[in-house]
DNA sequence: TAGAGTGATGTAATCGATTTCATAAACGCG
DNA sequence: CGCGTTTATGAAATCGATTACATCACTCTA
């Protein structure tokens, strides 16, 4: 428990030059600086955080919140996040807020009590409180929307272009001859997921084979993956492909179609979204859209500490490149 | 941004009486409470956090180590964890050490600096300066270890009972008459990887059964799973069965034997450990050894809370139960 | 030589909250 | 009524760091 008091009467001086010794040790001559050095290895001593933090007024803390951590694709989102923060001076404050708007709203009033300098939000709703901190103070907020696109929040964001991969995806499916596809979207709540079901209609309407199309509405979990691939299945024009809005939604669809004897890509082609890291190794492999899920935490702590540093004067949105990785799930359409 | 002094000012009382409001508002008057609270949302006052935490020498805040947070695993502990701490009125300072001792120091130094009251540690390395905490205070020290259960580093712990898990795995194994069986373990350097070889060891003697046991080591990874799986398979006497010590590793060897033509569970049975969300959706569903994860989670923070609540006097050691979950990648052995 | 500029250091204020100690008023009991 | 106890509140200290402003010593230039 030392304290910079212990330093300065070791070494002999005042705690300001402690501090500089610190802080900016260019300023202090190099005898004092020695001086002060060994009588913080002596004590081991090390600043206060708290005391740092109040007179600074900066916490080096940057708060995520996520939906669902055990999510693999936010996990690796936060994963690239934690990293380019620590590598950046801050840490990352975890908020799994189980898509509840309360943990949302308590988590954002970390800002209001100087608890953490920014926020990074992977969902798509924004909380009220953090609402009315950018109606305030606009680009200046420093508030930054990982993974959705949403340009009404006013806010900076860090994304795939949903659109487009979903529009490939459909067209891979359609090039291979299908015609009937199930397509299971997570919330349309969800910018991304209305974006990337605007791409599938762009790809039918391409295709003209939008009555070929079966939308059904899932939420990105491997059970409702499940549970709407056996509706669509269940159809009487039964879809010779289904294109899932996630990894882990066509893991579940996969299990549905193997459920009702059909044989993946023979019968069913199957084509997921995220490039999970399990999904090479699914049987078959899994055919998806494979989104830079780390890179999409790194931009989105290089958006907030942009702004942190006052460096920016209107919401950014920066749009990374997505790949489709054709993988064994896919196949000719039989019928 | 208004302060207590704001408050004060507005509610012509002193600052000492707008903190006890806030904090032991029993012992203020009903018309002095009603004053400093109209007061309080007039200005949407909210105390400073550094301000706070300076004070009262805390800081609400727990740091959770973990070697990969995008490991399914562990971000299912770190669920739990986050729910837990959040229900107790901490937050979750997530630190993805990445393996790297460098790192694991690196937020170690946080509980020095009072950046945070109190470290979980989901990995077996015990940082240099938490021993030395921990050589200071014994068990008072905040520091409880998740998942692994280490009696010499002298901290709490949470975990399963992992010897007994292993043995339960391979005695299902060796009661479908399995003979020569293939383990792939995790990092022998992890006393869970040690516990769980034990657990093998225990049964395999039990039933006769040691000269044919094949162990590799892999490292909780689906890579290595395939890699050690592709080894064993390769061998002359190849193993009817393995037995991984992650679903990962076991997804990846499920992978290798496809690409060996070798048929689960008919040509090959596989067992896992952990039952993973996709666990059951895998093709076969996976025969795995099922661990509370949220609840390793929840039981480690609330080890923590109660060393920081000054209630333990001894590390404790905290076992919570497994199950085998039997599915369809177990079977008869053919040869 | 005198004055201006630079480098180095110290004192005291500051950050904003909580809590200790003191004091006054009210209450209850003998 | 007087005294002891309880309740309620305020002033000031405290928590531990950083930094603004002041001062001194030294150097350089006109």
């Amino acid at each position: 428990m030392p304290t910079i008091q212990d330093v300065a009467r070791r070494a002999h001086v005042s705690t300001a030059t402690v501090s500089r010794v610190l802080s900016t040790p260019e300023v202090v001559s190099e005898a004092t600086r020695e001086r002060v050095m060994a009588a913080v290895e002596a004590l081991g001593y090390e600043p206060n955080y708290a005391a740092k933090s109040l007179r600074t007024l900066r916490t080096a803390k940057i708060v995520v919140t996520v939906p669902d951590i055990s999510n693999p694709f936010f996990s690796s989102v936060i994963r690239g996040a934690e990293e380019a923060a620590q590598g950046a001076g801050y840490s990352v404050l975890l908020g799994d807020t189980r898509h509840s708007t309360e943990r949302e709203e308590q988590y954002a009033g970390m800002l209001r009590r100087k608890e953490a300098d920014g926020l990074i939000f992977l969902g798509h709703r924004l909380p009220d409180t953090l609402a009315e901190l950018i109606g305030r103070q606009g680009a200046k907020a420093p508030v930054v929307n990982g993974c959705e696109f949403s340009p009404d929040l006013g806010v900076s964001s860090a994304h795939i272009d949903n659109a487009a991969a979903a529009t490939e995806a459909m067209d891979l499916l359609y090039g291979l001859g299908h015609r009937t596809i199930g397509v299971i979207t997570g919330p349309l709540a969800s910018p991304l997921s209305r974006d990337r079901l605007a791409g599938v209609w762009t790809a039918a309407a391409r295709h003209g084979a939008e009555a070929g199309l079966r939308i059904a509405t899932g939420d990105f979990s491997v059970e409702s993956g499940e549970r709407e691939a056996e509706s669509l299945l269940a159809a009487a024009k039964e879809p010779t492909a289904l294109f899932c809005f996630s990894d882990e939604m066509a893991m579940g669809a996969l299990a549905a179609a193997r459920q009702r004897g059909r044989r993946c890509p023979d019968d069913l082609s199957l084509v997921g979204f995220d490039d999970i890291r399990f999904a090479r190794y699914l049987e078959p492999a899994l055919t998806t859209v494979s989104q830079p899920m780390e890179d999409l935490g790194r931009t989105a702590v290089a958006l907030l500490l942009d702004i942190l540093r006052g460096g920016q004067d209107a919401p950014r949105s920066v749009t990374l490149p997505h790949r489709l990785v054709v993988r064994g799930s896919t196949g000719l359409a039989r019928r």
